[in-house]
DNA sequence: AAAAGAGACAACCGCGAGTGT
DNA sequence: GACACTCGCGGTTGTCTCTTT
């Protein structure tokens, strides 16, 4: 049936040496990305299409930020998590510089483990346990139902598209944490409301972009 | 100082979607 | 419609580095 990607034999594989990322840095300016399949010959390569793509999309790209996540690229991560699942390209898409490969690897090694400590279930967003109200955690904040219900209410139609993302997010994540309510709203909560909705906003201003 | 374990991240693999023939 | 090809995505693995014992 299909051929592989790229013949097995004579193919490099593991880490990239610097003659290598020179290589495919100096082919792609010339030529341009795309047509990975016959840009390893092409560039004087001894690897596969796939690895090629993969190494100038995730590392050799000159507009890459790379370095430590700032915070609020974390809470970023977390609410679009929240709303998306792991869908890494769509989260990626929206942290100018960042990777698919390393929001997920960041997620994976650093974010999931800070969700656990907070008792949050980091593959539904739930609580796991009953914090105290007045837990740390901007994210604690960001995917508060009565925000999601916003979301899935008026602003439903605009973001049909992309989609449709929203919908999914919402609809593919029945368990997102719907039961989470904030009670007993105090002159100091309602200050807190507010910083609440203002981040909302936030969000959904980047979920809109989507479209 | 050495070994073991944990964490971080680069890279690979398999699959599905989109497109052309 | 069936098939082949390419590309991109997400899950997983391998390996290197750091920390702990």
């Amino acid at each position: 049936m299909r051929k592989p990607c790229c013949e097995k034999q004579d193919i490099n594989k593991g880490a990239w040496s610097k003659q290598e990322d020179q290589k495919l840095i100096d082919y792609i300016r010339k030529h341009g990305e795309g047509s990975w399949r016959t840009l390893p010959q092409a560039a004087g390569l001894l690897r596969c299409g796939k690895s090629c793509r993969l190494r100038w999309i995730n590392y050799l790209r000159p507009d890459l930020k790379r370095g430590n996540f700032a915070e609020d690229e974390e809470d970023l991560i977390i609410k679009l998590h929240a709303l998306l699942g792991n869908r890494w390209s769509l989260i990626a898409g929206r942290l100018p510089g960042r990777t698919d490969n390393e929001v997920k690897n960041y997620w994976n090694s650093h974010l999931r483990r800070k969700l656990i400590n907070m008792g949050i279930d980091p593959n539904n967003h739930r609580l796991n346990r009953v914090l105290p109200c007045s837990q740390d955690s901007s994210y604690s904040r960001s995917v508060i139902p009565s925000e999601l219900e916003k979301v899935k209410g008026a602003d439903c139609e605009q973001v049909s598209d992309v989609g449709s993302c929203l919908e999914n997010a919402t609809r593919g994540l029945p368990d997102l944490n719907l039961d989470l309510t904030i009670t007993n709203i105090s002159p100091i909560n309602i200050v807190e409301e507010e910083k609440k909705q203002s981040e909302f906003d936030a969000c959904r201003e980047t979920l809109l972009l989507f479209r």
